[in-house]
DNA sequence: ACCTGAACACCGTTCAAGT
DNA sequence: ACCTGAACACCGTTCAAGT
């Protein structure tokens, strides 16, 4: 039909999973989770509907891929050098994935979702390697990996929702933007009489800030119950 | 139309918010999140499509409300005897908790992709309230009960998660099965020489013993930074 | 082998019309 | 005020037909 109109040149790599991955990302990054769908996907490759479907299994196979790779090109780009402690290393560990996260809100709430996914065992084994080296047994280290896992992916998994409430709707906005602390403060103090005490002490909160405070805790936590090697012991 | 079929009697009680989420909950337990659409939900409550829509905002709306439900009521039948100690008490929460998403695992994606819900409050007020009877100052109160509120819902989703994939697919069903410790024992031990050496320490996984070691971990790690009341030094 | 696009079986949401 | 159900604008997935 000579009215097709077709935007841009004609697409001349052939399709691969990778490609389409990339495409995935470019539209999810754009405009969020909804915007990922077959047809936008198929719009944006220049390609049918069902081609996709010879290089995935389906939609879901798409999004699960995307965020894997979120999450493995924080983890590869994580500066991991052998001078530094253990803990400098975890601290550059959970912002790297934080940051990346925080880029791609959309893959936060999938890695949250999809905890048997492959990509699981490169965080378990880049943060365990790092408790290791800590000095925590072989026999706990599941438990102490376990524990920081959860938490990074936790608040980054909150930030990122967050921001993507905040990006969603129109009305409430400033609600939203009043901060933690500000939010906390308008809560009926007869029913959240802690929180509502708490929200004096939090000026401004920063996930970041956070981030970095609950791996100290953690770690902390980790060196009492785990390994007893403070320097009241040394 | 005579041929037309009721099945079960002609509903008399007015629709109303709450048997909306009630219906929504049955059908969310029976097939899992997937079962939950307008059609099923007004199927179930011999009603049309619109009438629905006098009484929530949206679909979404209906499934934040059922999970809502299913966290308060966790929280409410939570025994907090004041006789036991706090470090008793939020043992019995995080359990609490952890059964109601094992019972409810649809409710265990929902709470941790929205944080911002009113229902998230009362989680953080339960777990200050106890975290300041452990001793915990005020100023470190919000961090304190994050990464408790994250471990929880942490383990409690990543359990629940689980298990609606070994629901959903029937291929592949042994390999879950197995366990995290046999699942691990089969990576390639050059790529996640860490895992697979925890493997032989992690004879079989419990979920709930993970849940508490967690708790225990971050009470340690609470007590050594914010609290410093060990018995060393009483 | 890879791609196309019509067809199918859904879905949430709206709204004029009823009671 | 509350409810109905047809209509609308989507959606993922399949598959006979093309190259």
């Amino acid at each position: 039909v000579t009215t097709r109109a077709r935007r841009g040149p004609r697409r001349t790599e052939a399709l691969t999973k990778a490609s389409i991955v990339e495409a995935a990302t470019h539209l999810l990054d754009a405009d969020g989770e909804h915007a990922l769908t077959l047809r936008a996907l198929s719009a944006q490759l220049h390609t049918g509907h069902g081609a996709i479907y010879h290089h995935v299994a389906d939609m879901s196979d798409v999004l699960a891929a995307a965020t894997d790779e979120v999450v493995a090109t924080a983890l590869r780009e994580t500066p991991t050098a052998a001078t530094d402690g253990p803990r400098t290393v975890l601290r550059a560990l959970a912002l790297g994935l934080f940051d990346a996260i925080d880029a791609h809100p959309w893959a936060g709430a999938q890695v949250s979702t999809a905890p048997w996914r492959p990509v699981r065992a490169d965080i378990y084994e880049t943060v365990g390697e790092q408790l290791h080296a800590f000095g925590v047994p072989e026999r706990h280290l599941s438990d102490a990996a376990g524990v920081l896992v959860n938490h990074i992916l936790g608040v980054a998994g909150q930030n990122a929702a967050n921001a993507q409430a905040i990006a969603r709707r129109e009305e409430g906005r400033e609600a939203f933007l009043l901060g933690v602390a500000d939010q906390w403060a308008y809560l009926d103090p007869a029913r959240y009489p802690r929180l509502h005490q708490a929200a004096n002490h939090v000026a401004h909160h920063d996930d970041r800030e956070q981030l970095l405070a609950g791996v100290e805790l953690i770690l902390a936590g980790i060196d009492a119950i785990y390994c007893n090697h403070t320097e009241w012991f040394r």
